[in-house]
This record gives C-alpha cells, sequence and structure tokens, in this order.
DNA sequence: GCGACAG
DNA sequence: ATCTTGTCGC
C-alpha cells in the first residue's frame, strides 16, 4: 500500500471516531411517531457519481397518487468526503441539504436512497435529512446494512423484519414479485410499518418507488 | 484477529 | 457508486 493511502487511513480513523458521536446523539433526535396526515407530495431524492469527483444531487417532487412531477431540482458539485460503510450521509447529506434549500414545494414525505435507522447506530442517511429538515423520511436502500434471517416469499408486498439489539429498526421489502428487496427503515417521524406502507404505494411500477427513480435518473445526467 | 461493509 | 457480456423475459 502506498504512503499516501496509508495517511488517508489514519486520518479516517480520526475522523470516524468523531463521526460515531455525532451519529449517537443525531440518533436520538429520531422519532419514530405516524405521518401527521397523508403525504400529498413525495419526493425522492439521490446523488450520482461523475468523475474528477464530481456529484450531482437530485430531488423530484411527485403528487401522490398520480405521480406527477410537480418540481425537480439538481446541484453539481465537487465531493471530498470519502465513502466509508457507515458513514455515508458525511459523503451525500451536505449536497442533498444544500439543493433542498432551492425547493419551492415541502415534501409531507421525502424517500432517500440509503439506509434510515436500520444503521449500526440508528444514524443512516435517510435519518440525517429527515432529523436536520423536520420532515418525515423514509431510508429506502439496494442493500442491507445489517443481518437479517429468514427466508422472504417471492410475491410483492412479502416482508420480514431487521431488529438492532432486539429492537425492530425496519423490514425487507419485496416490491415486485420475483425481484431483489429492498430495505426500508423510518429515517424520521414516520413508524417503520408506515414506511414499509408507502414503499409499496410508491413502487408502483418498478421495483424502486416513483420518486425515487425518476430522481436517481436525474442525477445520472451530466448536466 | 477475521470478515462484512448503504452509495 | 463504477467497471463490464451475455442472457432471460415481457
Amino acid at each position: 500500500m502506498k504512503e499516501e493511502e496509508l495517511r488517508q487511513k489514519s486520518f479516517e480513523a480520526m475522523m470516524v471516531e468523531e463521526l460515531k458521536e455525532f451519529q449517537i446523539k443525531l440518533s436520538k433526535k429520531v422519532k419514530l411517531f405516524p405521518l401527521e396526515r397523508e403525504p400529498g407530495l413525495i419526493a425522492g431524492c439521490d446523488v450520482g457519481y461523475f468523475e474528477n469527483g464530481l456529484a450531482k444531487g437530485a430531488i423530484v417532487v411527485m403528487r401522490y397518487p398520480e405521480f406527477k412531477i410537480i418540481e425537480t431540482v439538481d446541484s453539481i458539485e465537487k465531493i471530498t468526503f470519502p465513502y466509508i460503510p457507515g458513514y455515508l450521509s458525511f459523503r451525500e447529506a451536505p449536497l442533498l441539504l444544500k439543493v433542498f434549500q432551492r425547493l419551492k414545494n415541502r415534501p409531507d414525505l421525502i424517500l432517500v436512497d440509503g439506509q434510515g435507522i436500520a444503521h449500526p447506530r440508528k444514524a443512516g442517511l435517510a435519518v440525517h435529512l429527515g432529523v436536520e429538515l423536520e420532515i418525515p423520511t423514509i431510508g429506502c436502500a439496494k442493500k442491507p446494512l445489517l443481518k437479517f434471517e429468514g427466508e422472504l416469499p417471492k410475491e410483492r408486498g412479502s416482508k420480514l423484519p431487521v431488529y438492532l439489539t432486539g429492537e425492530l429498526s425496519g423490514y425487507v421489502v419485496r416490491t415486485r414479485t420475483g425481484v431483489s428487496p429492498l430495505f426500508v427503515s423510518p429515517g424520521n417521524l414516520i413508524t417503520p410499518e408506515e414506511a414499509v406502507e408507502w414503499v409499496l404505494k410508491t413502487a408502483v411500477k418498478f421495483r424502486m418507488p416513483e420518486p425515487l427513480r425518476e430522481a436517481h435518473r436525474l442525477s445520472m445526467i451530466r448536466t
């Protein structure tokens, strides 16, 4: 391993210890309360990566249940914080929060491409955004961060609970029959069951919920 | 110590 | 995330 890489590794190890404390404090601010109202405006957000450390944060707001896009905002910027498993929010949240500031509409619910409380310290990207914005958020990841047990039936709608030290943190959810499941957990201001409910209500045609699909598509376009 | 590890 | 070929199915 090169000199520079070793130096980078030790730098990360130092930062991680402080960021871990931040995550623990953040997780204590999470409120797993039921939604206060039926979401009429649902947003999806994602970050796409390009060369030279450039990344594009994209947010798409849709009207439910028509799934009509009423607003989109995005921004391309250079991201320097590295990807460290368990610390994704420190890489993506700053950019997404900045893009959120330019949103004219205030979503009733935000779907996030990443984990919610189904995280080693209950501090996934959806938690970070949800606590910061004080808007209900759902973590909707394509891969798990926590271990789970059991066999998930192949039918759409089937789910398995995911626990962290005995506490329910989220669910593995099949949004389409025969496709790989999503890992759903609350970010803030929503219950685990409602998180699953709204992921299934918005994933009507594909594996990913419509708002997330659109945000992902937008984030991939380099303009 | 070893393996696992969102995007 | 990105790289990377063929293949299965609507």
